[in-house]
DNA sequence: ATTATATGATAGTAATACTATTATTTTTGT
DNA sequence: ACAAAAATAATAGTATTACTATCATATAAT
């Protein structure tokens, strides 16, 4: 019997691709050698040239996916984000306890990439480690403004409502929910970057570490509040 | 009679310039053009070409005293983080109260930046934009572990560490104070950058919200732990 | 067998991120 | 005031990037 998350499929804006990636062998060597590739040589590096080269196909074919790399880029952080919010809806749905509720996103926010076996050619671990060092340039231009009014960015702000939910589930009273809730977010994959490369500056060594961190300090500020 | 802040000057990491541009009338003017075009333009479009064309001076000029415009990220971002260690320093030195020095960090390093009288040239309120909108891309570069081995990262992970000595004074057992004082450092820059271009998912929509909020997470965690 | 459609190959453009060389201006030391 | 040194400007040139356009070929669908 088929698991469930191998019947699943994410819906990425269409925006994003020119041409469905999905939709063709060659647009999955696309996704797949360029999650590889962007790991390998960082996005600034990265170009449709070198991923045309490795992947033995030629460069105006990849543009006729992708405009460029900017969205392609997009397309794998929207990717991220599905597959993380499908994993967060399946595992907090049937959780009454509000607490519990809470504990269960921080954990999957902070685990290590789980793969969908629906999609084999993008690597979950891979993309998370993209997600760290490259998530940022995806909304660090000049272009933001607009492409946040044209949806490239509503699975991330839905998730981070999804979370600001519960707590104010949990704290009605707390003031700060979204904050809060955007802060776990980008804090994981901060304090993920500073493993990595200013181990001095953070005591989250282990992804454990992490999952540690951040419930006490959102159950800390939710609780004092509550007693307040 | 002077006061103490106009008589400062900032040492900056000599790697990140070939030529000292605080030693000279077209350096200072590298400086400023260069904040308000960073800023304008943002860091991608931004360009020593058209740098040189805004002051009327010569690309191959400004090329004498950076390296690259990366170089030159690296002297604006050790310039911000300098002079808010400077004014960090000496406003909570005198400080007994351990509760009193973390407050007036966490709100020296969310107030809109105060403009050095020493460097007139060097807009502080822009350069806190550019912080906010630029930061990440000095350090997201594959070139990070070797210019972190080389010190151009000495001064950001310094002040980290004097938040974390103080966290550490007013909770010795709490265990996470490095990624706490990371955190803060962080997610205030974040948060900032969420007011601008996703305020759906921030509730801080001044910057009172946001000392606020970063004062209540922090004490709540610590004090939570004490009482533990 | 014909025709769409997808992919590949090639060429070309403007901009970027530089390096190198030479000319000109400015500063300074005597 | 003048020569030497230092700083800056002007010009040219290179490899790479980020595309666009055109045309050829392979594959699949009718």
């Amino acid at each position: 019997m088929k698991t469930i998350d191998s019947i699943v499929q994410l819906q990425i804006n269409q925006d994003t691709y020119l041409k469905d990636p999905e939709s063709t062998e060659l647009g999955k060597r696309i996704l797949e050698h360029s999650i590889l590739m962007i790991n390998e040589l960082g996005f600034d590096l990265f170009t449709f040239k070198k991923l045309g080269d490795k992947i033995g196909s030629n460069e105006s074919s990849i543009y006729r996916y992708f405009e460029n790399k900017h969205k392609l880029l997009l397309y794998l952080v929207s990717w991220y984000w599905s597959w993380l919010e499908y994993r967060l809806v399946v595992h907090t749905f049937a959780i009454e306890d509000p607490k519990k509720k809470i504990e269960t996103v921080i954990e999957l926010i902070n685990s290590l990439a789980v793969q969908s076996p629906c999609y084999p050619h993008i690597n979950a671990g891979t993309l998370h480690d993209i997600m760290i060092e490259e998530y940022s340039k995806s909304y660090l231009t000049k272009q933001v403004d607009r492409e946040n009014r044209e949806g490239y960015f509503e699975v991330y702000k839905r998730l981070v409502k999804r979370l600001e939910e519960m707590i104010m589930a949990y704290s009605p009273d707390y003031p700060h929910a979204s904050s809060l809730a955007s802060l776990v977010y980008d804090g994981s994959l901060h304090q993920g970057f500073l493993k990595k490369h200013f181990p001095s500056i953070t005591d989250c060594h282990d992804q454990e570490a992490r999952i540690e961190f951040f419930k006490q300090l959102l159950f800390s500020t939710l609780n004092n509040r509550k007693n307040k």
